[in-house]
DNA sequence: ATAAACATGTAAGCAGTTACATGATTTT
DNA sequence: AAAATCATGTAACTGCTTACATGTTTAT
């Protein structure tokens, strides 16, 4: 239901996109509240074409086809904003196990925490790289502010769940510590953000 | 796809459970990790019995009935964990919002973000209570370490979402602030926990 | 008594994934 | 010359939601 709105957001921006380029960008960091498939991505930019949302921007000889958003489009982007009750249901795989890691051993506990820690890592870097790159291309428009704004939020996240992962390790492999104690760290931190 | 692993999951903790409690369960905080509608609950645990992961533990009267897992679902629930590659793809509508406020005008964009920080003000409540009650039983099992560690999980990831919306509204209303001075209060936190 | 919450289930339809098919362009 | 990436699309299948149908128990 959303994928309408992601692709009607993606475009938003103004630069007209190819249904690959719209399915990389849901793929890695750069729109990553939204993922779909890329035949997902094809059928759909299809059905909206029709329903007048989006048109058809350039198609070359061999059917490359960048479409731009059309007025209908963002209308119904605002419209979506306003009168639609935001979908808060999470379903997060990676939380999922991490909840569920108690049933195993010690030795592949801590294997499976290293891995999603490097994974993490991994995000985090990309994130910072991005910023980086992007910081210097500065227009300063509200599209600008919004997206710089999302880029902190991610970083914030995505260190805050490594943090936590370290935490989480000490508290599942070592029965003697006290877990409070262990996610001290964290708690105090997340205590100065009410201040 | 994850739905049988969530619902695994719930009942490996050795209460037996019925599709209304675990797909109530799913719909508010305590196992937030998942959500699943409860007519797909039904049909999943139909056929998660048919396979054997599950069985009827007591089925009253009227139609009543409960589920516990069984060593084959046991043995499922650990494959997966090993086996199965995380999947780390997101579907976040909330996010997606924040992400297009710019095309708004400001009184609807602040009125937006409101509604936002107050639904997550109820969930940390929410959250802060939950904690709070179930703090005091306490076995200090496995289990129990691994469920307290999601509660500090949910609750910093919710404190710091919270702190960003401010600077969201912030930042998008104001036009004469620095975006990057404005997050400096998160950011300097976050930078904390790198440490 | 009435309403809200508890409790289960079926059927229709839409959302999303996986597998397949095809071919061009760029990199090694 | 081969492999990886770019690029689009269809078909079959599975996951998930919404609407409907039914009845019980608990609180007001």
């Amino acid at each position: 239901m959303a994928l309408k709105h992601a692709i009607l957001s993606a475009l938003s921006r103004g630069v007209p996109r190819t249904g690959y380029e719209l399915s990389a960008a849901f793929r890695d960091v750069t729109d990553s509240a939204w993922h779909a498939s890329p035949s997902q991505v094809y059928s759909e930019l299809q059905k909206m074409a029709a329903a007048g949302l989006i048109a058809v921007h350039k198609r070359d000889d061999r059917g490359k086809t960048s479409y731009v958003i059309t007025d209908d489009g963002m209308t119904e982007l605002r419209r979506w904003l306003i009168d639609d009750e935001p979908d808060h249901s999470v379903r997060d795989d990676a939380s999922l196990r991490m909840l569920t890691l108690w049933v195993l051993d010690k030795e592949t506990i801590g294997y499976l925490i290293d891995a999603e820690v490097a994974f993490q890592q991994r995000r985090l870097i990309q994130l910072e790289r991005l910023l980086k790159e992007w910081k210097h291309v500065r227009p300063d428009t509200p599209v600008w502010r919004n997206r710089y704004s999302s880029y902190v939020m991610n970083m914030s996240i995505t260190t805050v769940r490594l943090s936590w992962l370290k935490g989480l390790r000490t508290v599942l492999l070592d029965e003697n510590v006290d877990p409070e104690e262990t996610f001290a760290y964290l708690t105090d931190v997340i205590d100065k953000l009410h201040a």
